[in-house]
DNA sequence: ACTTCTATATTGCCTCGCTATATAGCCACC
DNA sequence: GGTGGCTATATAGCGAGGCAATATAGAAGT
């Protein structure tokens, strides 16, 4: 299980990743996240639902309905051009602290 | 400028390794991650004093004051075994997230 | 009917970063 | 000796947001 605030750092930039990568609906997303970390990253509803809804208000993904032939009806969201900027700035935000982690983790110079 | 999450979701694992290098003291400790970061990362003490004080609540650091030659004393904080552990774990935490993010950003496969 | 899986939505609690503010020692300058 | 600036720690209060719990509902099997 994931921390609560690494979980939330994590949250916009996988969104928008696997956003990057074509439309897809909510429910498939947890799914889609669970596997491609072999389980050790998992999202529930309450958390993926209000997340898409705040990247609509901010204009970074566009959804619309869509009949399922196996069940209920389905939200696809997809990425905006201004969503595909916040996605670079995000990549940017998130190399930079990974640089300095791995700074710290690093072999050890002479001080500090 | 990061963003509030990331920062939230740094703050824990920079500060354990910070530590794990050695003792040092607050304020100290705002200069050094703005050095190792070329001046991307920066803390203010309103951040940084309440995550000492949660960090030692937790024994993951302790602390004892010395004075300082120059100035106010200082506060010097270790990391316990409980600490190096933790940091562990958070090492652990992080580098999970960014081998999903690596292959959401990587060469794209014939399908999701 | 009941259960299970799929699928989206919302309320409310609780954590926690961060701005603003306070306190205080030391030094340089005028 | 007052003023400003750097060093150093501390805390109240605000606001953002994850997530458990809950609600709704279609489809399919027993």
């Amino acid at each position: 299980m994931l921390s609560k605030a690494l979980t939330a750092a994590a949250l916009r930039p996988i969104m928008l990743s696997i956003l990057d990568r074509g439309e897809a609906y909510g429910y498939a997303i947890i799914r889609r996240i669970e596997e491609l970390s072999d389980g050790r990253i998992q999202w529930t509803a309450g958390t993926l639902y209000p997340l898409l809804h705040r990247l609509e208000t901010e204009s970074l993904v566009a959804s619309y309905w869509q009949p399922s032939e196996s069940g209920p009806r389905r939200k696809y969201y997809r990425l905006t051009p201004k969503g595909a900027k916040a996605l670079e700035a995000e990549k940017r935000q998130w190399l930079d602290v990974h640089a300095l982690l791995l700074k710290l983790w690093g072999p050890e110079p002479a001080f500090g």
